[in-house]
DNA sequence: GAGCAATTTAGATTTATTTCTAAATAGTGG
DNA sequence: CCACTATTTAGAAATAAATCTAAATTGCTC
């Protein structure tokens, strides 16, 4: 299920802020690790794996950066769950 | 940060299957674990900690029962997070 | 309060995640 | 093609999560 691998992806803080930070401008992995000195490059990389496997992010090369961006749409199914749930969907059902 | 118990609660499936369970009408442990034949009776507990832990769900004691109901409010920060990420509000943040 | 039914807790095991260091790849520019 | 820069991959170690079995708890009911 394409969910969990979402879910699993923003229930790291890490990459939460590392989507924050995409919101404002797609940025090549090693400004995004910058962000982050208590971490090694590498491991910002395994991050980036994980959102872009969740499709989360997309990346875009450029000289020879690698540009990631945010791709936010794929937070529709979750909000499709989320409201299926109940949350903003009680119409009649109460 | 609420917001990552919230989400690594729901990242599970099985815990996203419990929850779907309580949407409908509020269960006992017992009837739960019946769902998921797969799992023993302290597996489920264990989950049920979790997400109660989270807030996504609450109990109440009855008989000699304790049923488990679905409380959804808690997901507003995480809709408020999605949101804000530019799901659908991208307005004139830029 | 003794016994029973529902549920949780403890402790151990297996599997998954996060992180590091060190090495490898890949694209760019001379 | 060679060297440089950006980034990833591999392999290992530490931490966390999910599951089981077995024992403990808690709250009715008599």
């Amino acid at each position: 299920m394409a969910m969990s691998a979402t879910l699993k992806a923003i229930s790291d803080p890490m990459r939460r802020s590392i989507l924050e930070l995409l919101k404002k401008q797609a940025l090549p992995a090693g400004e995004i690790a910058q962000h982050y000195p208590e971490l090694t490059q590498a491991t910002v990389s395994y991050h980036l794996k994980l959102l872009k496997q969740a499709g989360l992010i997309t990346e875009r090369r450029e000289k020879n950066f690698i540009y990631y961006e945010l791709n936010a749409s794929v937070f529709e199914e979750v909000l499709t769950w989320i409201y299926g749930l109940g949350l903003g969907g009680k119409d009649d059902d109460d």
